[in-house]
DNA sequence: ATTTTGTCTTTGACGACTCAAAGAGATTAT
DNA sequence: ATAATCTCTTTGAGTCGTCAAAGACAAAAT
């Protein structure tokens, strides 16, 4: 039974390991588990040894299998709590973010299956992230499609916010842009770094980068 | 803030502080927390200092006002939340305990209101244990009626099962002896130590001190 | 009054997690 | 090629919660 920290550690890794290499430098982890770079390579030695990932020093880390269950598990947890929270507990989706964060390492699968079967087995939190099923071995990555790089004037609806911090969550809440909404870019301008959208009856303006955290699908 | 085996301990010590002096010996907390008596001392002391509790050495651990309206939340939030186990995500009622154990101490204030509202508000949990208001600074004691001294032959009513083992809750479900039952003592044995109690449409025998864990009310 | 017994405290140590600061490797710039 | 820079690792230290074992105290037994 790894600890929390262990538990966030994984989380940490398995949501930066992006395609076949699915490497993390360490120096990532720091800045995203708000540590020094030495709290990160003792860690790191100590969770090799435990089988969880492996350590090329000065390289970066990978998760074994195991490890990559483990974090599996973790996300997953965090994902059903904050769809749980929304859906059951009438909480505002800008704050389920850090209640998750701490429910998910206390609740056990026991609660997790009842949970699960509440919200009639769900497959996306209310961001839009992906639930991973019981068994599942693969994180989806996103698709790359997002108001940054689809095509304009063409409809399309948010599938993702790709951001959980509060002032995004605030901006999307304010302008609308939830999961689920139709949204068509009327224009992008790479010059001044701004993208106009429209919406349902309203529109919005944002910046590029904002832009390339609400990933978007065809309708 | 209290971390989680701080709020363990304070719990510890408020279930166990009856009446006005309310000093709790160290010996039955390392006990009751399944710790050696050497570390029960250490974080006695520790929690003496940051003005939780007072501690007389070879005497015993008093809570502090401080100390206390911490433990009572702590004693709230385990009840709600087994509470809304049973009510909201239909857990068994034997398994709740550990489960809240858990939980107890990931639960910010804002989900614990959430869960409060939508249960109604309750003033006791499935055992029967009363649910402390957000500000009440006392701990309601049992009134000391149980099924091995309550008049024979008369009607009561479980009120409260004051034992969360296993076990026990085990033969509680198994005799219908839960909370809200009705219940008549036929007879009781001092020489053997066996009470033979009525229900609705069945009957139940127990020993005299399993009888002392069941609190019941005339009606 | 002295010994025994039971309870509580002290001491030294350890594992998990963390930091600050110094050192080592690798990459980029000159 | 050498220096500068950036990133990562090492080292020494601290906190929290824990244990085992040795010591101190007080109440009960003789």
């Amino acid at each position: 039974m790894p600890t929390s920290t262990v538990e966030n550690y994984l989380k940490a890794i398995l949501v930066r390991s992006t395609g076949d290499e699915a490497v993390v430098a360490t120096g990532a982890l720091a800045e995203a588990l708000g540590v020094t770079p030495g709290t990160i390579t003792t860690m790191v030695k100590s969770m090799a040894s435990r089988g969880l990932l492996e350590h090329q020093p000065r390289e970066g880390v990978r998760l074994t299998p195991e490890g990559r269950t483990l974090a599996m598990a973790v996300v997953r947890k965090h994902r059903l709590v904050e769809t749980f929270l929304v859906q059951v507990l009438h909480m505002d989706w800008k704050e389920v973010h850090e209640e998750a964060e701490a429910l998910e390492h206390a609740i056990s699968d026991r609660v997790l299956l009842r949970i699960d079967a509440i919200l009639g087995y769900p497959v996306a939190d209310p961001h839009g992230d992906p639930i991973p099923s019981r068994k599942s071995h693969l994180l989806e990555r996103g698709k790359g499609v997002t108001l940054a790089t689809c095509e304009a004037l063409k409809p399309f609806r948010v599938e993702r916010i790709l951001d959980q911090s509060p002032v995004f969550l605030e901006f999307i809440q304010r302008t609308g842009l939830k999961p689920g909404a139709r949204v068509r870019v009327r224009d992008r301008d790479p010059a001044s770094g701004v993208v106009r959208c429209d919406l349902k009856d309203s529109e919005a303006t944002l910046g590029l980068p904002e832009a390339a955290k609400i990933e978007v699908k065809a309708v």
